[in-house]
DNA sequence: TGGCTTTACGGTTTTCGTAATCATT
DNA sequence: AATGATTACGAAAACCGTAAAGCCA
């Protein structure tokens, strides 16, 4: 039995796939399929089902799946008990979603160098759907989002809420009372991908309301939004610090909506698979939550 | 870093020597050397100082001692959960003191048999000191012999006790009082070698009470002792249960003697080392600890 | 057919033991 | 001198990737 084999298994059982598995670790279908067939020669029994048209974990194989993932974090330990405590090398891959990366990546990133300045960083800014999935597969570490992982492997821990707001050009709206449904419809719509957390609250709101929103300018980045919101191209629904600046200047104005048009705020949550155990992912998830908590 | 690495180190660890580790993982010193330098350049940190006449562990090495132990016993577990309970496979060195053999090792074979059809034995059975030598350096997972070991890192878990006799030939003695130690020095000792478990305390009570006895016939077999006491060669200090069927037959007479000749009972224990958490050894170890406290 | 897994094969890398060398008592 | 650890080197084994072949939807 040799550690490699290990965490070939431990990939496959968690990915559910040789393919998936081989990706991540950086080697081909092949090898791997033979490293799992050792292991199994090794042991005796059969870890995997090859019947059906992937490779499924068989009982066997779920008895050993909790021992697997200690014995590896074990030896990740190994290496940090050794070095000591800021001895911790590697490389983690995180996702963060570009409102937090505005606020908290640059002390994020301090924080770990200065704690643990051998760690390789390789954070990702991407749009909440496409961060989760990353966890969801294992491809990141940790990630944090907004809203809930719909998979029960994947814990959420809330860190922070940012209210969403309704904006629009100061020219856009003349009434003080609140904006209506009808009203707001008559505007095109300014969001970004399906993907993104206001778009996902959005849609959300326009299902459960029953409205027809007319969305433009496919986008990620909400700067852009936010900048064609100011050209008067249409309102849009923003995270409050992305607008803060334009409200202030008077370049955005943020419109009162009637009820109805209300969306919850955004609960931001670090998301990580639960049967993660890698010290340094710990380690690190720690130190960006608490930077998040502390709010810097 | 691999689980070879782990265990080169871990025995190097144990042992304390990288000849002593080598021979048990049945390889070359120059193949060990080899592995533990892979296992330092890997973690980044020496885990031995050798600048001594041997290898000693470095306070980084004693870090992880007892991590890489955990790992390497979490190896055995996932072999026998993935094949089940009594799928338990491997080799089991333990040690057993001639009388225990005599009373148990049928049973204690059995027994393993039964629960782990898969599982090699090698038992040796050799005289006290022997056996409690053979635990401290690791090279049997347990054994069965009276006294206690010197070595803090072993724990000993008394099973049972049995008396030692002073017996001799019916001709020998004829007065019905009490034989005292002057009378006793006038005959020959039959003993085993100062390694067995009875002659040890014969030396202790010799010792303590400035005794000088005469010791002929230098054997390992408590048989061959009887026998010859039979014999009428002089007295013996013999385990009950080896003089148990000359005393009814009648060939051999259990003597009286004054207090200052009393020897206390043996107390038998099994031994093992504490840091050794394999499970096929603690599973054997409890089954043969039960039948032994069962007597049979 | 197409995604996923296994088999076959070769070339590279790793690993190990023998033997020689170094170091410490 | 003797014991214990390391280095050098050649042979054997393990490992990996490419390419081809099976296998199930």
């Amino acid at each position: 039995m040799t550690l490699k084999q290990l965490e070939a298994f431990y990939w496959s059982a968690i990915l559910g796939s040789f393919a998936l598995a081989a990706e991540r670790l950086f080697m081909t279908q092949s090898a791997l399929s033979k490293r799992i067939q050792e292991l199994e020669l090794e042991i005796g029994v059969p870890l995997f089902d090859r019947s059906g048209p992937r490779a499924r974990i068989t009982d066997a194989g779920e008895n050993i799946l909790s021992r697997a993932e200690q014995l590896l974090s074990l030896r990740d330990e190994i290496v940090v008990a050794a070095r000591g405590p800021s001895g911790l090398r590697g490389t983690c891959r995180f996702g963060v979603s570009e409102l937090m990366a505005m606020r908290y990546l640059p002390s994020i990133v301090a924080a770990i160098r200065r704690d643990y300045p051998e760690v390789i960083l390789e954070p990702r800014v991407a749009v909440t759907k496409e961060l989760l999935e990353d966890v969801e597969k294992g491809e990141t570490e940790f990630a944090i989002a907004p809203g809930r992982s719909l998979d029960p492997a994947v814990i959420s821990e809330q860190i922070c809420e940012v209210p969403l707001l309704w904006v629009a050009s100061p020219g856009l709206f003349h009434e003080d009372r609140p904006v209506t449904a009808e009203e707001l419809q008559h505007h095109p719509i300014i969001s970004m991908s399906e993907k993104a957390g206001s778009t996902m609250q959005l849609l959300d709101l326009s299902a459960r309301r029953g409205l027809r929103f007319r969305r433009v300018l496919t986008t990620n980045s909400p700067e852009a939004v936010a900048v064609a919101t100011i050209a008067g191209l249409g309102v849009a629904l923003l995270g409050g610090p992305f607008v803060e600046r334009y409200l202030t200047e008077g370049k955005l104005v943020r419109l009162a909506v009637e009820d109805r048009l209300q969306v919850p705020d955004l609960a931001y949550c670090i998301h990580w698979r639960a049967e993660n155990s890698r010290v340094l992912a710990r380690k690190l998830r720690e130190i960006s939550r608490d930077i998040c908590l502390a709010g810097r």
